[in-house]
DNA sequence: ACCTGAACACCGTTCAAGT
DNA sequence: ACCTGAACACCGTTCAAGT
C-alpha cells in the first residue's frame, strides 16, 4: 500500500486522488481512511524511510563539516527533500508533527542549528521552526523554475541565515 | 460583481468556490467563466487596484529612501499584498502576466531593484523573477504563523539579498 | 450578443452492510 | 475485528437552450 501511494505521488504529485491509490492497491477507499485518516498522515507514511536518511545526514555532515557549512549543506537537502513529490511543499505547509521520522528530523536539524549558533556563523533568533518553514517555502518558490534560480533563491535563504 | 468576489476572497479565502461568488453576484456561473476564465484571472482583477497602489509606493519610496531601504521597505510591502487573501500565495506561485496592474508592479519593482543593486547594497545575480517568487514563498510560509515569526523570516529573505 | 443553469466528471469522506 | 464500496456532499467546467 505504502509502495503503491509513493508510485502514485511521485507520477502524479502529492494531490493524486486518494480513490486512486486505494483502487492501484487494491484495497478499499475506507480501509486506506482507517490507517491514515489524512492525506498527510499518508504522506509522512511514504516519506519516513527519506526522513530518516535526512536525520542521519544530518549527523554525518556535522561530523564532517564546519557548523555552518554543515548546516547550509543539510538545509539545501532538506529542500530538495520538500520537493520529492510535485505538490508537496503545499502539503507540508505547516509540518507534521508525531511520527518518529519527523521527530527525527527536527531534533537533528536542531542540533545542527544550534551547533552553527554556537559557532557564530548563524543569526541567535532563528529557531528550526524558521528553518522548516522557510525551507517549505523555497521548495514551493521553486517548483516548476529552472536549475539555477532554484540555486540562487537557495543561496539567498541560507545567506539570509548568516550573522 | 467583483466587489462580491473581493468580499468573498476576503472572508473565505482565494480558493472559495466560484459557484458561491456567481450566486452572490446575482449571475450565472457561465457568465462568471465568460469573463473570467481561470480563478487567478478574477483574482488578478480584483487585486488590480492593490497592484496599482503597490506599484505607486515604490515610486514614492524610491524617491524617500535609500535604493537599499527603499528596496527593503517595498519588498515588506509585497509580501503583505501576497496575503491579501487567506491562500492567495499559492494560486500566486507563478505570477500572472499580462494585467496593466501587473506589468506595472514589475516595472515598479524591477526598477527598485536595479537602483538597490547600482548602490551595490544587492547581490547582482537577482531578479525581479527571483524576488517575486521569494516574496510570494514567504508570505506562503508565513501564513498561520505569528507576527515576530512572520518579521524575521522575511528579515531572513531581505538579508539575504544583500551582499 | 449575452446569459443561464442543468449536466457531466471528479473528488473527499462517512458509514451501513458484509466477511 | 477488519474490509468494502455505495452514498452523500461538494466543486470545476462546459454547452445547449433561452432572452
Amino acid at each position: 500500500m505504502l509502495t503503491v501511494a509513493d508510485e502514485e505521488f511521485t507520477a502524479h504529485g502529492a494531490e493524486v486522488s486518494l480513490d486512486q491509490i486505494a483502487k492501484r492497491a487494491g484495497v478499499g477507499i475506507g480501509t486506506l481512511y482507517r490507517h491514515f485518516p489524512t492525506r498527510q498522515d499518508l504522506l509522512v507514511a511514504t516519506l519516513a524511510d527519506s526522513m530518516l536518511a535526512l536525520a542521519k545526514k544530518a549527523k554525518e555532515l556535522g561530523a564532517a563539516r564546519s557548523a555552518g557549512q554543515a548546516l547550509a549543506e543539510w538545509i539545501a537537502a532538506y529542500v530538495k527533500h520538500s520537493s520529492t513529490y510535485q505538490g508537496l511543499s503545499i502539503c507540508l505547509n505547516t509540518l507534521p508533527d508525531g511520527s518518529d521520522a519527523c521527530s527525527a528530523v527536527v531534533e537533528a536539524g536542531s542540533t545542527l542549528l544550534a551547533r552553527a549558533q554556537a559557532e557564530g556563523c548563524v543569526r541567535l533568533d532563528v529557531d528550526f521552526e524558521d528553518i522548516s518553514a522557510m525551507a517549505t517555502a523555497v521548495a514551493f518558490a521553486a517548483e516548476d523554475v529552472g536549475k539555477t534560480r532554484r540555486k540562487r533563491m537557495l543561496e539567498v535563504f541560507i545567506d539570509g541565515l548568516k550573522r
